[in-house]
DNA sequence: ACCTGAACACCGTTCAAGT
DNA sequence: ACCTGAACACCGTTCAAGT
């Protein structure tokens, strides 16, 4: 029997799901979708490429459990705010701001179906709405139309913090050359985006990303 | 000197960029995004991988002219209907049933930012919201917010579309389904969601869709 | 200038073999 | 039951060599 001197490399704890979901987290955190990869995990994790799938069935199982795990603690506050608006705006916020904290998670939002994640969104959502005093069957149309809204906007700033990460850029640069782009566009061509250029270089994502969700209230009430 | 018998393969025209962006739409209009290969589009070409390179700078160049082709041709009519709220409307089904007809490019505008087929949707809805009389300060998020929608349908269009095609079923199949599953959901925690379950079953995507966009657009003029 | 196709440096996933 | 790690069947991309 060989004796091993001293403690294995970092080995304590046996693998579980848990642990292996926790260490896709702080990988994509750390290099990003693209850098999620199950030889680099297991590495990781001390162990083999092989040994991950005795936990996880394939890399979509990881992907969509690394983004429950994120988002349910985004939205895991209770209901807060004296109106259902508020409430809504607050739940919105989350989702927004932990997009923010990790881009992976608004392309991963932004492709997947009804997981779990997505479903308890749609739930917390809905809720708020039928609190709106929304008639039954407008419900369905304004809670998907809030949601619907909530992962484009996921979408764009994941895409968004990709090519500012891939142009070694900060997200203020990025937007500032966006902006001079579109200042320089044709006249003729481009008569509404040319006028905006102004308002992108100057805007507050969050801010106008708040002022969208209004926009959808206030037609959610505004027939009543 | 070797004297060919026959023709060769099929290849009569020089490569050129155009033609191989066509291929790569047949290509994704085939087997879908995950199909799109650089040794499937050089098969399909009767040449070999490396000569894609030398008029495309990668996959991602290949990717985005795809979608600009095909977005380009679904916006390309000339905005029609009497008010602006007409013309939004047509703008965005023309967009939504392009998504229907083409999966992939619903994955793709989603995941895109400021590339050119979106800066000229941008264009043709800012100048509805325009022509809607919103203020100024004001044109810039309702143009956004209608975009913004518009691209998280896409992206869970195209997201349901490959879960459908995985599980060979079809769409019907598919969102009986997911409704049988809202059903059983449990009470105490999906209260919203399980007497959604009857409206999920029924309803049509398109329609749903329009009440959408008719939401963000009543909410647009809400305020006068 | 344009094309060829082998080669490089990766992937996700599987699976016999170990403990 | 759980882990190991080599092996399989792919990728996107590069690049010397051809025409």
């Amino acid at each position: 029997m060989a004796v091993s001197t001293g403690r294995p490399e970092r080995r304590q704890e046996p693998l579980s799901r848990e642990r292996i979901v926790t260490a896709a987290c702080e990988l994509l955190d750390t290099v990003g979708a693209g850098g999620l990869t199950f030889r680099a995990l297991a590495e990781r994790l001390a162990t083999g490429p092989g040994a991950i799938y005795w936990h996880v069935t394939g890399k979509a199982e990881l992907l969509t459990a690394a983004a429950e795990a994120v988002l349910a603690e985004a939205v895991a506050a209770e209901d807060g705010g004296a109106t259902p608006q508020e409430a809504v705006r607050a739940l919105a916020l989350g989702v927004f701001d932990a997009i923010d904290a990790h881009p992976w998670l608004g392309a991963q939002l932004a492709g997947s179906p009804g997981e779990s994640p997505m479903l308890r969104l749609f739930e917390r959502i809905g809720r708020q709405v039928r609190a709106l005093a929304v008639p039954e069957p407008a419900q369905f149309t304004a809670a998907s139309a809030l949601l619907n809204y909530i992962l484009g906007v996921a979408g764009q700033n994941a895409a968004n913090a990709r090519t500012a990460a891939a142009s070694a850029t900060g997200r203020g640069e990025f937007l500032d050359a966006a902006a001079t782009a579109w200042s320089r566009l044709d006249p003729q061509e481009y008569p509404f985006t040319r006028t905006m250029a102004g308002r992108l270089r100057t805007h507050d994502d969050r801010e106008e990303f708040l002022a969208g969700i209004d926009l959808i209230l206030a037609g959610i009430t505004a027939g009543r």
